[in-house]
DNA sequence: CTTTAGTAGACTATTTTGGTCTATTAAGGA
DNA sequence: TCCTTAATAGACCAAAATAGTCTACTAAAG
């Protein structure tokens, strides 16, 4: 049971609140880090895994932090548990069947290859946007 | 990126050499490991996993082995995957709001609701049986 | 020129994965 | 009755992934 680690849980709250809190000010991962109960240096890694994907800006020195780098219904789900959990998809061949010497006559590729888009299927439909509403939604 | 670890592979292999090997006589994981290059005693123990979840039927002794305990039809992935990775659901948390105590009010739980959802509804919605002849279904 | 905050990368502990080994039990056949 | 085959049970183990931690450094505000 992994796919979903503690890097895309504890990196989708960080999007949540970044979402929630964003203005002209870019917000110090510190802050975030002690609203959240997640390790401000464990954090800081998956920020800065994030920033390389093109998902989060940052300004450094005091009065810096991060801030979203697009509008948050341009932000998909899928974007940030690929970047987090670096995997492209499911299985190795499903993207690339070159790697194993059955994948020719392989009964089982078909089945895997329907989950992994599934999955992406799924993850790609839903934004940050969606996410940070959610609790709002269930509430009605 | 695990979620489907060699555990359900090999185990799906093992399953559709069995449904296309049925017959009046049980089959010997001993063929089945050399046929699919899987190490026989790890083999073993999938087996008896997937018999403890009523998946396979055994024989012991001489001329003994294994068997699909229903009709290739009546056998959903999901089940295969939920007796070989042990796993419920995606997060704990899914399954049970009261192990965590933000999950009154997270953001990111529907988020992952919606996904182990639509994970389950696929694999619930694949049997062996279509495993079985995907290869088929494909060279048409 | 001090404080705040991101950046980079080595390092570590724990858990999970993917096995292996040994010994035992049950059934078939000579 | 013995020998062989094959499932059963359970301890054991190495490698990889996960979930962090630590140290040193750089950039910007005040
Ligand atoms: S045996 Fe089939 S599912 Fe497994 S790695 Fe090879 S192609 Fe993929
Ligand atoms: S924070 Fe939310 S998603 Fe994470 S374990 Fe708690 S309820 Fe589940």
């Amino acid at each position: 049971m992994s796919l979903i680690t503690t890097r895309s849980r504890y990196g989708l709250r960080l999007l949540i609140e970044l979402a929630d809190r964003a203005g002209s000010a870019p917000i110090d991962l510190g802050s975030v880090a002690r609203n959240q109960d997640i390790p401000e240096l464990y954090l800081s890694k998956l920020a800065a895994t994030l920033k390389a994907a093109g998902v989060l800006r940052s300004e450094r020195g005091a009065k810096g932090g991060y801030r979203l780098a697009r509008r948050p219904e341009d932000i998909s789900i899928l974007s940030v548990v690929e970047a987090l959990e670096g995997r492209s998809s499911l299985l190795e061949c499903t993207d690339d069947p070159a790697i194993c010497a059955r994948s020719g006559e392989c009964r089982t590729l078909p089945v895997w290859s329907g989950l992994d888009k599934a999955i992406n299927d799924y993850l790609r439909g839903v934004s940050l946007a969606d996410a940070a509403v959610a609790v709002i939604d269930y509430s009605i």
